[in-house]
RNA sequence: GGGCGUGUAGCUCAGUUGGUUAGAGCGCUGCCCUGAUAAGGCAGAGGUCGGGUGUUCAAAUCCCCCCACGCCCA
């Protein structure tokens, strides 16, 4: 097949100037005017509503919360995000992308507390719920516009249009269905949970608003805690019912003592009990916290009685320290509170080794409570403050009831020491003032009691990376807890239980808008809002309680259970009749990504809800990425500016190399990873120039050659051996790259492409070049079948690597194949298909044959760099010796090359190198190893002593005998060193042996190429077109001038640098000086004007 | 305090079921090549494999302990 020659090339010239970020917003514009990404993301939208052919891939966007501006910590998984649709994409399947909004919890609300200046339950509500809630909404999709910007920016295709908002009412009554059906498979409860509660603000924290509080670093252990603060440290004696004896015990909020309902030992220790000498006191606690007090000076000498272990106190009755409980000692004449019980948290670090408990105002206590079938005693209000049952300090903050309840009981004698301590405590994030825990009621999902459904269904998700799946959340699943879905809060989906206002066990809950019009009397679709200023004045009748008003709980739901019912809630199920089907046909669906935080958070939500409703997994295939890190390791911050702006970086080096390197990185592996502009940078050179660069190789010549690419170049089978290696070597990377991708392994992506832009680049052009610059010949089937593999291989990366760099691809191929009119009916790359290669074209014999031909060639490089002869020197002979019959074959096959790059006229292979090289033998440990196990060193001793004659026996018969045993070939490692005093190296399978020996032909031809080297120098300098004929003026002696009156010589420099006449002048002025071998040489080159 | 992960060259990371002299890319230094490249090639320097024990003929790899860092939980 013949080139289309001399021809306007259909191929468009590469610009002068490459700006990545440019032609960026270039494809920007061009996606835009084409409505590509919105035909691509039509395709999946169709197919979610039942319509369309193409089989749908499901992939569920996690919401982000509405409130940040996109980050590092967005654009990481939002590449991924991107990446694997793309990729399903051009598979053939549909991919809805719908993005979403978190909109609802405490960020907005915390913002619009801020900006109404306004703080705490108090205060929102005198301003009034509505206007409060007309605030968030008002404020939450504040910056929907940047995020937009931003995620365009980087190339992320996502429908923003049809996105879906956790606030829309359709959400939220999806929100209401998922928790009616928990509430009728009975997985909802009311019950009680201690939470850190807010005084001044009168409400209770999240761990969130926690976390947020003030933070000091502790001086000594380095470790983050709350801030310091002094409280008092008490140590209280608890007078024994049945003997004179007390127990003693240790608190720092003796506010809490008034709701003292049990003593705690720990069941395994050892107790003692003692008499106190000074005083006669008889008293039980730890030993090790008895010596702590005494060598503080707290206590002086003691009488050991008895020492026992800790179970044998349990039971054991003791006299309340104050009268306003005291009624709860007995029930249905049995002991119940008052008594020591036995709890395993007890410690030894502090205190003395019994724990007062005050089941209402600690986590443990809590627990402990509610294992001993203690009642919940909480005579404290929100605010802080005592309520009428402690009548002593009724009224009174319990802070402020500190001091007078240590007088009181200094006055009853009860205290025995008095003391302060500093110590880390959480604070409110916005009072400052020492927050409070205490058993709140709340509602409960009934998580344990999934657990093994939970676990099952884990196994059926395949995590990447794996140990995510097995490790992290597996753990989390075995040891979940019964998750409190509800929130004291006002933006958010209420929960949707109405109790009855004369008895608190009435409670319906609602599963729709429907249902609560019906209940409540109202027209069909008078309900257009759920949020709480709408619902909160619902009320109905009771159907149980005669005149009772059934009203809503003021709760409001957790914002990940909305984010949790995403998969529902975002296609309004079961309300939205149109979109039914595809939700239960699409469960679970096919991939989601985000970052490792989302472990406990909408990984967790998801798979819970998903489980509960369906018994399934939620997703089948997620990645889980790590957090990214600024350069210094620390994390990123606003504050610290310690990060370049995203937008900024994608400015200068385009968003391609930003996806390819946060790609590439240990982030896709949930590992954490450094940020650095520099590898932005680095990975513009290493990954998007080399493609680019391969494309701008084929256009100067194409163009230059009036070559065009046709139908048939995408299809033909070349015979060349080069040419069919290229062929090969791209078969093995699409296939590795449809590997990866189907595996959800992104992190390998990057790394084969910059394998096959190396075999392209630096062995296929490189060694094929001369191919491109023959003459114009008609008929010339070499330059063809160069011309059409480079722009198959092109063509060919080009789609595969579409959806990493989505940019740089549709630059090329709108040039490569739009551009040629060879693009079907698609207009985009990502609107095209996969490769997919014939795979007969790969062959793998060839490949190791190219493998060993590059080892031989660097091999002959090292020599040369040894022995300090210059490549441009020519030498006459290089001898390859194998005695691998398939490697000398390769070097045969692949001479031409060989000698092309090592400047070498002649090329032998020989089989036997035995008068080259010295041969040392070793064990193989690893063969050998197995098979003699603790005799292997002796063995491995011996081998390495054995005779060379040994040795060549060993190498011809393929065994040895060894003493009592018989080793094979395969059993030891045979190397070669080359022996001393010649121009050679051995490597893996071969030895490269250079004749260094010049004629004075080999160096007028060495001479011949310097002086083309000059030449080549100053046509670059002059910015000559590779096509551009000159002529040449110069001035030399000696040597180089002998050299350039041999004819053949001549003829050579001026084929090499395209030079019409080259003509001696001792008169030109302005010439160039060089020196080639001591002799210098002035030149000066002018356009040929023929 | 618990769970999970990480710790290997200046930097970013590979390192299979334990097995020869621990590798790659980038960076650095030197040399070289260039009729495409904002390029490319060859070589060199650079490692107590976080530390310590143990198991083994043999440990970066397996066990135990410790240290540091990250995330989540408490």
């Amino acid at each position: 097949m013949a080139p289309r020659l001399r021809e306007a090339s259909t191929l468009r010239a590469a610009p002068a100037q490459l700006d990545l970020p440019r032609q960026e917003q270039e494809m920007l514009q061009l996606w835009d005017d084409n409505g590509v990404e919105a035909s691509s993301l039509r395709l999946g939208a169709e197919a979610a509503r039942g319509r369309g052919t193409a089989p749908a891939f499901v992939f569920f966007d996690g919401p982000p919360f509405a409130t940040g501006l996109p980050h590092y910590g967005h654009i990481l998984p939002g590449t991924i995000k991107d990446i694997v649709p793309r990729y399903q994409s051009m598979r053939g399947f549909a991919v809805e992308r719908r993005f979403g909004w978190d909109c609802h919890g405490l960020p907005i609300e915390s913002l619009v507390e801020d900006e109404l200046g306004i703080h705490g339950k108090a205060e929102i509500e005198a301003h009034g719920i509505a206007a409060f809630n007309a605030a968030c909404r008002a404020g939450v999709l504040r910056y929907t516009e940047q995020w937009r910007k931003t995620v365009r920016r980087l190339g992320r295709w996502v429908d923003f249009d049809n996105d879906y908002k956790t606030m829309d009412p359709g959400f939220m009554q999806s929100v209401w269905w998922v928790f009616h059906r928990l509430w009728a498979d009975g997985l909802v409860y009311e019950g009680h949970r201690v939470q850190p509660v807010s005084p001044v603000l009168g409400t209770p924290l999240s761990n969130f608003e926690v976390a947020q509080g003030p933070q000091e670093r502790d001086p000594i252990t380095r470790k983050d805690g709350h801030k310091r603060r002094q409280d008092p440290s008490l140590t209280v004696r608890f007078a024994l019912e049945d003997e004179d004896a007390s127990l003693w015990a240790w608190t720092t909020t003796p506010w809490t003592l008034p709701s003292n309902l049990a003593l705690a030992v720990h069941p395994e220790l050892d107790y003692v009990k003692v008499r106190v000498v000074e005083t006669g006191e008889v008293a039980y606690l730890e030993p090790g916290r008895l010596a702590d007090y005494q060598q503080r000076g707290k206590l002086g000498e003691v009488e050991l009685l008895a020492t026992l272990k800790g179970t044998a106190l349990v039971g054991r009755p003791y006299a309340p320290l104050f009268p306003y409980f005291a009624e709860l000692r007995e029930k249905a004449g049995k002991r119940l509170a008052f008594r020591v019980v036995a709890a395993t948290y007890v410690s030894t670090d502090a205190g003395t080794g019994i724990v007062h408990q005050a089941p209402a105002f600690g986590e443990d206590d809590y627990e402990v409570g509610r294992a001993e079938g203690l009642p919940l005693v909480n005579p404290v209000s929100l605010q802080g403050v005592f309520d009428a049952r402690v009548v002593d300090f009724a009224g009174q903050h319990v802070k402020d009831a500190d001091k007078g309840i240590m007088q009181l009981l200094r006055a009853r004698g009860r205290v025995v020491d008095q003391d302060v301590i500093v110590h880390p405590y959480p604070h409110c994030y916005r009072t400052e003032e020492p927050l409070l825990y205490m058993a709140l009621s709340t509602w409960f999902v009934k998580v344990e009691q999934l657990r093994p459904r939970l676990v099952a269904n884990n196994e059926k998700i395949h995590w990447v990376p794996e140990h995510v799946g097995t490790g992290r959340f597996g753990n989390w699943l075995g040891g979940a807890r019964d998750w409190n879905v509800a929130r004291n809060r006002y933006w958010g989906t209420p929960i949707p239980i109405w109790r009855c206002d004369q008895d608190p066990t009435d409670v319906v809950c609602i599963g729709s808008i429907a249902e609560l019009e019906q209940l409540a009397g109202l027209a069909v679709g008078s309900i257009t809002d759920l949020h709480r200023e709408t619902v909160d004045d619902v009320t109905f009748a009771s159907a149980k309680t005669p005149g009772g008003v059934m009203r809503r709980v003021p709760e409001v739901f957790d914002c990940w259970f909305e984010s949790g019912s995403m998969p529902y809630a975002q296609n309004e199920y079961p309300i939205n009749e149109a979109k039914r089907e595809y939700v239960e046909n699409n469960l679970p669906c096919d991939f989601i990504a985000e970052g490792l935080d989302q472990t406990r958070g909408w990984f967790y939500t998801l798979h819970v809800l998903a489980t509960a409703l369906f018994d399934r997994p939620a997703f089948k295939h997620v990645i889980v990425n790590g957090l990214v890190l600024a350069e210094d390791g620390k994390k990123m911050s606003k504050r610290l500016k310690n990060y370049p702006d995203p937008l900024v970086v994608v400015d200068e080096y385009g968003a391609d190399a930003l996806r390819a390197y946060l790609i590439s990185s240990a982030a896709v592996r949930a590992e954490p990873m450094r940020f650095s502009e520099k590898g932005v940078r680095d990975t513009v050179r290493t990954v998007i120039l080399p493609l680019y660069n391969a494309y701008n190789f084929l256009v100067t010549y194409a163009r230059a050659d009036g070559w065009s690419p046709t139908a048939e170049d995408l299809h033909s089978r070349p015979g060349g051996a080069l040419d069919r290696w290229i062929l090969s070597r791209v078969v093995a990377f699409v296939d590795e790259l449809g590997h990866e991708f189907d595996g959800y392994a992104l992190s390998n992506v990057v790394p084969a492409f910059t394998r096959i832009c190396d075999d392209l680049n630096n062995w296929y052009i490189r060694r094929g070049r001369r191919r491109y610059w023959r003459s114009r010949a008609e008929g010339d089937g070499d330059k063809q079948a160069a011309y059409a593999t480079l722009y198959r291989v092109l063509v060919t990366v080009t789609k595969a690597m579409a959806p990493v760099i989505p940019f740089v691809t549709e630059w090329l191929y709108q040039r490569l194949v739009i551009d040629t009119g060879l693009g079907a009916t698609e207009t985009s790359v990502h609107l095209s298909r996969w490769p997919q290669l014939d795979p007969t074209l790969r062959d793998v014999a060839l490949e190791h044959d190219v493998e060993a031909v590059r080892r031989a060639v660097n091999l002959g490089l090292a020599v040369r760099e040894r022995e300090k002869i210059a490549v441009r020197r020519p030498l006459a002979l290089v001898t390859i010796a194998s005695p691998d019959a398939q490697v000398r074959r390769a070097v045969l096959e692949f001479s031409e090359e060989i000698l092309g790059e090592l400047n070498i006229k002649r090329i032998e292979v020989a089989e036997d190198d035995s008068a080259l090289c010295s041969v040392t033998v070793k064990a193989n440990f690893k063969v050998l190893g197995k098979r003699l196990g603790a005799r292997m060193k002796a063995v491995a001793e011996a081998i390495a002593g054995l005779d060379p004659a040994a040795v060549a026996s060993l190498q011809r018969t393929g065994s040895l005998a060894m003493g009592d045993d018989t080793i094979t070939l395969d059993e030891v490692l045979i190397s070669r060193e080359v022996l001393g005093g010649r121009a050679a190296l051995a490597g893996e399978g071969m030895t490269v042996v250079l004749d260094t020996e010049l004629t004075p032909e080999l160096r007028r031809e060495g001479l011949a190429r310097e002086l083309v080297n000059r030449v080549q120098n100053l046509r670059k300098d002059a910015g000559f077109d590779v096509s551009q004929r000159i002529s040449i003026l110069y001035e030399t002696a000696g040597e180089v001038l002998e050299m350039l009156r041999d004819p053949a010589m001549l003829e050579l420099v001026r084929g090499e640098v395209l030079a019409q006449d080259i003509v001696f002048s001792s008169t030109t002025l302005d010439m160039d000086a060089e020196e080639i071998d001591g002799i210098e040489v002035r030149l000066k080159i002018t356009p040929y004007v023929g």
